[in-house]
DNA sequence: TACCATATTGATACTATGTATCAGTGCGTG
DNA sequence: CACGCACTGATACATAGTATCAATATGGTA
């Protein structure tokens, strides 16, 4: 096993960019930093409150939001409504969430947005913003099923 | 104004779906229908709750799930997050959220899925779902506006 | 380095949005 | 018209946040 850095290479950037914003470096913002980091699925709020019960449940949703505006953390909708957080990179983008493993990866190639665009203008609409998750089974849940059948 | 028609042709509708399907015809069932036929936009469940506050609030979630299920009312997101409900014809659609007025209409002539099922492939990603909400401002609001400025 | 204005925290309480349980009620079938 | 069981409503609980506010920690500065 590697020698564990710390800070995390990730985490080292959310602490960057708070800073950026001009935001505190605080003990809670950078243990939420590293947790967020560190998580390879999305998590929701409670999850991750439960991972670091030392800090108050308010600073843990407060940190979150935070992240969100300065597009660091991006919201994942669930199929089943509730909501989850996850480590973002790209600005606007649409996820590929699996509904066996819990995994997403970033939808590529998929051009949403003008299709709307036209769609919309049909209707007299005026475009303003829109949110897309899709469900599925990722290629690893597929072959795993495939291995065992 | 024309005579109130007791029940709705709409509720009706709504009350033949569940007796299809084998639920029993309940004074509180005849009441959701009733309410939720007679609401012109998406409401909340809490909403709901408030307008017919002689029924246990377990039973409005419960009804409402059920009719979901039938797809004779369809959940909407909105822009914020909340969980809205709104009368449903069609199958699977989506819809275009006036964030201004917060009314509703169905998005037609938008072939998403398509579209979603060639990128999803690119990733080995097999497609079973998606949750697809548009936000702006609707025709009326534009019209609205453009007439004070 | 010590000070201080203020950004931040965490406790608490509150709203919203559900779900689970369970005793009691009322549908509709036979 | 009676009986089984679907349904209801009260209650409690879980999740997902937001608002308030006194206490505290930060970072710029004297």
């Amino acid at each position: 096993m590697p020698p564990r850095r710390w800070p995390t290479p990730m985490a080292e950037e959310i602490l960057t960019a708070l800073d950026e914003q001009g935001y505190r470096s605080t003990a809670p913002r950078r243990a939420v930093a590293e947790a967020v980091a560190g998580r390879q699925r999305p998590f929701s709020a409670e999850e991750l409150y439960r991972h670091l019960p030392h800090l108050g449940r308010a600073t843990i949703y407060r940190t979150l939001k935070i992240l969100v505006d300065l597009e660091v953390v991006c919201r994942v909708l669930l199929e089943g409504g509730e909501m989850h957080y996850q480590l973002s990179h790209r600005g606007h983008h649409h996820h590929l969430l699996c509904v066996e493993c819990g995994s997403s990866q970033d939808l590529i190639g998929c051009d949403v947005e003008e299709m709307l665009a036209g769609a919309s203008a049909n209707h007299g609409f005026q475009l303003s913003g829109h949110r897309l998750e899709v469900y599925g089974r990722c290629r690893r849940c597929i072959e795993k099923t495939a291995a065992i059948a």
